[in-house]
RNA sequence: GCCGAAGUGGUGGAAUUGGUAGACACGCUAGACUUAGGAUCUAGUACCGCGAGGUGUGGAGGUUCAAGUCCUCUCUUCGGUACCA
């Protein structure tokens, strides 16, 4: 008899009848309960790797068993198709991004074919193609009609040897990463999604997602991030122009004894001019302008400033305070001021001391009093008001209020509430995207392009330029446009794309109705399926990608296109898999497969015979080249082998760091319950599961054999529903599998081939999920009609999963000193009383008399004897 | 820098509410079967110690009858940081 699994005929055997009988294809049916589940698509980089692997496994054992469930589930599958990927792959091997970007959604979809995921293959969706992005470009259309988009200037990263605008990726320590040139900020036109407007409200429903991870929702808040403050006031000293500052420290305003503005705000040219400090002024914008603008950014450079020459009017004081322009304000935080007050600001008081400037403390801790001529540091915490005119003495919590009242009694303040969030820009300065639809004309300014002339296409006939910039501009028949207003011929199209992050900020809205034509969606597909119930994907999206798909169903929910908010009522964030990389100082990042292990260990690239740096164990990504391709796994032993161990490895939000060790166990496992199926099916025929309460049962064995099985089926439901741990689901029936491995099979005991008949059948349903094909195969062997998709899931009996018998533990102060075991239903006292005359127990006492005696009879039965 | 995580044997990991630390696997050791084994089965495997026993969940303190789990401080690694997706 055949002894082994053979995945090579099994697997395309079922995945051949599931396609034949097209069981994973869905359609609206208000007779079921919906269960949409989603998966973060894939960015098609060439082959799938093992991360996906990880996602899209879990995913498929979610929906194998809610079908099971009797839900009517949807799950579907399509390809984040634009990006910055394509262009330079393009550019490397002399292909064409669009011709790249297909081979590989080719390559990759086969590859999830070949893994046995139960997509509905009906509905897949491409970005890169027109008839998704038309639809982006008509609701940016709208979006542009209700000022939900608008036009502002703001600075890119511009390689003055290439020409191009890069993106941060492309900055390797301020050099551009072709050419090593120096990097600079260049200013332009670009638009922008008002997210900020949805600021309090995306910040509000934050603690009402109930299904996601709090961490995920903790950082999202954070990053909204908003700051309860008071906006000041400071008139310029000889004009009556003023400057508005926005601070969360209002208390501290007398200590404020200068100020500084971001190089980027309108006023430090105009108070500048004619101070004499002009010159000194415009090069330090300059030198500035070439640095990193960013919050993160700043931080690489020492904070600096100049004096601009003028002065303003310190509200609360009415004296002279000087106004420098620093590096260290950005112009897109608050108001692009701020006032310094170096005694409570650690920045502050490292500015002041650099530039000599006055310090005056004005919040004294309670404990140890400072003083600002001796003062090392800022002093940050409360205190009690001092040098603060009438409010001296109060606490400055309260000064807060008092102080921020009587400035704006003076018209001179206002409290207010600030956010950290900034409006999404969107704009990208490349070829491989959605264009922009709009029109560009010298006597109508912006104009949209009419719906009717929807979608703009993206010309496909194009070649990058060397650099890798955008040949758009460069392209007459499509940058030439005639305005659809005035019909002025000379308009100029906008050659911008749109970020990638907008194509998946409503895709999951798209697969409702993938092919419908009178809108991005058919509101009726939309009503039946909508929101997304699970969404699972890596924890690297935990902000952006998910707080734009939040945005994006708030500006549709504001258009009246849907009647929801929140487009995934739960969250799996999935954890990274990681591996470390590989560089060769010749040929820079290597595939693993580019590097050979020599015999002290260490690695020679395949190319030059080079030493090969190994790098950190970071997430895996193609442009990191760390990937590991799941095809030798996948050929050496099949797709439910890697399943079910992508799955063992680790529970999903784990991180992993990638290792094939451990794999030979899955490939065990799966042959040890394939050894003892085809023993019990051929030794069993005929014989009926066992299925009432275990009390029914008279034989030990089979009674014991009978609760484990109850409780492995509790314990594998629980572990999918409740908390996806599927590598403790999978431990679960290798410890049932390991009972049955101890039985002998040629028993005459009727009521355990029962038992064991039960247990089998169990066992591959409670598998199924996880390996697919090998449960088919099985289930039809042991003689059942239809496939395993089509069976109920199974339920555990309530009254058999309890032992008879308990395991006692007896602690002496705390510690483990005897085991017994008694009957489960045994009064306290009498396991008290047992455990105090254990032998090993009566050694420890010592002779001494127990203080306490704690009896615990919850999940263990605990005793713990005080002495 | 800021925000968020993670840290348990040689390895991946397990341990609902604080209650036997190391389930289930990998690896290793020994044995059985076999012409053979990278197949299979059985037993052992946290560390120190002959043993009684002691020590152990990144580190330092603390709360408790009892701490991987709660509290305070700290170290290391990873993710995000708005143009990688």
């Amino acid at each position: 008899m055949e002894q082994r699994y053979h995945p090579e005929s099994v697997e395309p055997k079922w995945q051949e009848y599931w396609n034949k009988n097209q069981l994973f294809k869905v359609q609206e049916d208000s007779s079921k309960e919906k269960y949409y589940l989603l998966e973060m698509f894939p960015y098609p980089s060439g082959k799938i790797h093992i991360g996906h692997v990880r996602n899209y496994t879990i995913g498929d054992v979610v929906v194998r068993y809610k079908r099971m469930k009797g839900y009517n589930v949807l799950h579907p599958m399509g390809w984040d198709a634009f990006g910055m990927p394509a262009e330079n792959a393009a550019i490397d091997n002399n292909t064409h991004p669009a011709a790249w970007t297909y081979d590989n959604i080719s390559a990759m979809r086969a590859q999830l074919k070949k893994m046995g995921f139960s997509y509905d293959w009906d509905r897949e969706i491409a970005t890169c193609r027109p008839e998704y992005y038309k639809w982006e470009q008509w609701l940016f259309i709208q979006m542009l009609k209700k000022g939900m988009a608008y036009r502002k200037e703001s600075y890119v990263n511009w390689c003055e040897k290439c020409q191009t605008v890069l993106a941060n990726e492309q900055v390797e320590q301020d050099k551009c990463w072709r050419c090593s040139q120096t990097v600079q900020q260049k200013k332009l036109w670009q638009w922008f999604f008002k997210i900020t407007d949805y600021a309090q409200d995306l910040l509000v429903h934050c603690d009402k997602l109930p299904g996601w991870p709090d961490k995920v929702t903790v950082m999202q808040k954070n990053w909204i991030g908003q700051s309860v403050g008071s906006e000041l006031t400071f008139q310029v000293d000889g004009s009556d122009e003023n400057i508005v500052v926005f601070t969360t420290r209002p208390d501290t305003v007398f200590g404020a004894t200068f100020m500084c503005l971001a190089p980027e705000h309108p006023m430090v040219e105009t108070l500048s001019k004619g101070t004499g400090n002009e010159e000194e002024v415009a090069a330090f914008v300059q030198k500035v302008s070439r640095q990193e603008r960013s919050a993160e950014g700043i931080e690489k450079y020492e904070k600096e400033g100049v004096f601009t020459g003028a002065c303003c009017i310190n509200p609360a004081t009415g004296e002279k305070i000087p106004v420098y322009t620093a590096n260290f304000v950005l112009m897109e935080y608050g108001t692009g001021a701020i006032m310094s007050v170096p005694a409570g600001d650690q920045r502050d008081f490292d500015f002041a001391k650099k530039y000599d400037l006055n310090i005056r403390v004005v919040v004294q801790p309670e404990d140890v009093p400072i003083d600002s001529d001796t003062m090392s540091e800022a002093y940050t915490g409360e205190g009690v008001m001092v040098n603060s005119g009438e409010f001296n003495g109060m606490d400055n919590k309260t000064a807060m209020e008092k102080i921020t009242d009587w400035l704006e009694e003076k018209g001179r303040g206002k409290k207010t509430i600030s956010y950290r969030l900034r409006d999404w820009g969107i704009s990208r300065q490349r070829y491989w995207g959605a264009p922009i639809p709009v029109i560009h004309c010298p006597d109508c300014g912006v104009v949209p392009v009419p719906e009717s002339d929807l979608p703009i296409k993206l010309p496909e006939d194009a070649n990058l330029l060397e650099k890798g910039g955008s040949p758009l501009p460069k392209l007459d028949y499509f940058a030439k446009a005639t305005c659809p207003t005035c019909g002025r011929e000379d308009a100029q199209r906008d050659t911008d794309t749109m970020d990638t992050f907008v194509e998946s900020s409503w895709y999951y809205l798209r697969y409702c109705s993938p092919r419908f034509t009178e809108g991005m969606f058919d509101p009726e597909a939309i009503k039946y399926w909508a929101p997304v119930d699970q969404y699972i994907g890596g924890v690297e999206h935990a902000v952006l990608h998910l707080l734009y798909s939040r945005y994006f169903m708030r500006v549709l929910n504001t258009l009246g296109m849907i009647d929801f908010k929140e487009p995934f009522t739960r969250l799996l964030t999935q954890g990274m898999v990681c591996k470390e990389t590989m560089t060769c100082p010749e040929h820079g990042y290597l595939f693993p497969e580019e590097a050979v292990k020599n015999e002290d260990g260490t690695f020679s690239c395949t190319k030059c015979s080079g030493e090969v740096e190994i790098g950190r164990v970071i997430k895996m990504s193609k442009s990191k080249k760390n990937v590991v391709d799941p095809n030798e796994l996948l050929e050496k032993y099949g797709a439910d082998v890697t399943r079910l161990f992508s799955l063992f490895a680790a529970p999903p939000e784990r991180d992993l760091e990638w290792s094939e060790d451990g794999v030979e166990g899955s490939n065990r496992f799966v042959n040890r319950v394939w050894r003892l199926a085809l023993d019990c099916i051929e030794k069993y025929k005929g014989i009926d599961p066992y299925t009432e309460a275990a009390s029914g049962l008279k034989s030990k064995p089979a009674k014991e054999l009978y609760i484990k099985a109850q409780q492995t089926i509790k314990k594998v439901t629980d572990d999918i529903d409740k908390s996806f741990h599927f590598n403790t689901a999978i431990s679960a029936v290798m410890e049932l599998v390991n009972v049955m491995y101890t039985l002998d099979l040629e028993t005459d005991d009727n009521e355990l081939k029962q038992v064991i008949v039960f247990c089998l059948e169990n066992i591959l349903l409670l598998l199924s999920p996880i390996l697919p094909h090998f449960c088919e195969e099985l289930f039809e062997r042991l003689g059942r009609e239809g496939s395993v998709l089509e069976q109920s899931w199974p339920e555990y009996r309530e009254d058999s999963l309890k032992t008879d018998e308990v395991l006692v533990v007896v602690q002496v102060n705390g510690k483990l000193r005897a085991k017994f075991s008694a009957a489960a239903d045994s009064d306290e006292d009498v396991i008290r009383d047992t455990a105090l005359a254990d032998e090993k127990i009566q050694k420890h006492l010592g002779g001494k008399t127990p203080k306490k005696v704690i009896v615990i009879r919850k999940k263990q039965t605990l005793v713990n004897i005080v002495v």
